[in-house]
DNA sequence: CTCATCTCGGAACGACCGTTCCAAGATAGC
DNA sequence: GCTATCTTGGAACGGTCGTTCCGAGATGAG
């Protein structure tokens, strides 16, 4: 056999989504993913491809290893409305403070980059809000099961409310709105779906 | 007096706007302005300054001419819901249908561009977020005036919520959002503000 | 050790970026 | 008509873009 890889594609493939996510497809160079990943242009498109098939694995390995987790999480979660509290919480915490503040959400940021008119951009678009909303609509189908939805609540609309509502958070945390104007929000938008005031 | 310009600087500029509206401002190369307002790089240059400068022009007039009158005809409403009913109606048609199908509102797409690190433009953001967010919760007072307010609600929350669903269908639509969903998700958010079931 | 085969370093490519510059053209006052 | 002054057309700038290419280096099989 011949000679190995000298790096892990795994790692620069993290360290890609990290550029991307944090400055999008068309503010980051091709200089800056060497700099930043330490590779050169060749191992780069040897092992990725181009620029646009980078992005597409970058925002995949994205939406597996950030989104798709929480959504399970949720929808996991057997207690109803305090699970969406909890994915509201966390979310917000995410975007306004730690290593990832003001970065937003990829996903969210894809929607307004030239990258969504690929196709399979595109798809992953659509996909990831699918997810996001099903991951909802099960937590309040639970909720529900457990007596905390006030009645004549249409699930299905307020499912698609809180995935609004969350790509609303990411896009205005990417300018540093307040943790805690998000969160009230957030609060407002759950107490009305539960009952009425808050226990 | 010497020679005068040959073209209407408010005409080119609300080109530029579009342009910048549909692709984003790292998208859109001055060559493309060049092509589409059919001025030449000296009389651009001459009138506008550099691209930055264009840019903060454009989203100005954007906020001006697009954003500020939706807002003041909201706040000025008289009605309480009805006006918030209407106002999301409109922003629905308009993101979805028509010239301006699918370019989602510049100011939402600026909070993911390179462009938002621009002072300037991060001030533009947030004076965009706090005149909605005051329009809302204008109307959310005029409606709690005429008796059509849930008891309980905390008119700033809902006018925040509000104002985020917003940003949401902005985001969305530009992926291709279906209008139906996204007026059924508004009319949810709207009466559940309201006393309970639709009338 | 030798060789075939893949990886790595880095120069180089043409295209496009935003911007500048200058000569030619147009205009209003004299 | 002449001139001063601004606009206009378009070439040209250095820099950066994404991408390609090739020689050198590294590796495992025989």
């Amino acid at each position: 056999m011949p000679d190995i890889k000298h790096f892990d594609p795994d790692t620069a493939l993290e360290t890609v989504v990290r550029l991307f996510w944090r400055q999008g497809a068309t503010s980051t160079g091709i200089q800056d993913v060497v700099t930043a990943t330490g590779l050169n242009r060749s191992s780069l498109y040897a092992t990725f491809g181009g620029k646009q098939d980078l992005y597409r694995a970058a925002l995949r390995r994205y939406v597996e290893r950030h989104s798709q987790p929480a959504f399970r999480r949720l929808a996991a979660d057997e207690r109803g409305l305090p699970a969406l509290t909890d994915f509201f919480a966390a979310l917000i915490e995410a975007r306004c403070t730690g290593e990832y503040a003001r970065w937003g959400c990829m996903v969210a940021n894809a929607h307004t980059g030239a990258e969504s008119s690929d196709p399979e951009i595109r798809s992953l678009l659509d996909q990831h809000h699918q997810q996001l909303r099903d991951a909802m609509h099960t937590a309040l189908v639970t909720a529900e099961a457990h007596g905390q939805v006030g009645p004549d609540t249409d699930l299905g609309a307020a499912a698609d409310l809180l995935a609004l509502l969350a790509y609303g958070v990411n896009l205005r945390s990417r300018a540093g709105a307040d943790a805690r104007t998000l969160s009230r929000s957030v609060t407002a938008a759950l107490s009305s779906i539960g009952g009425r005031a808050a226990p």
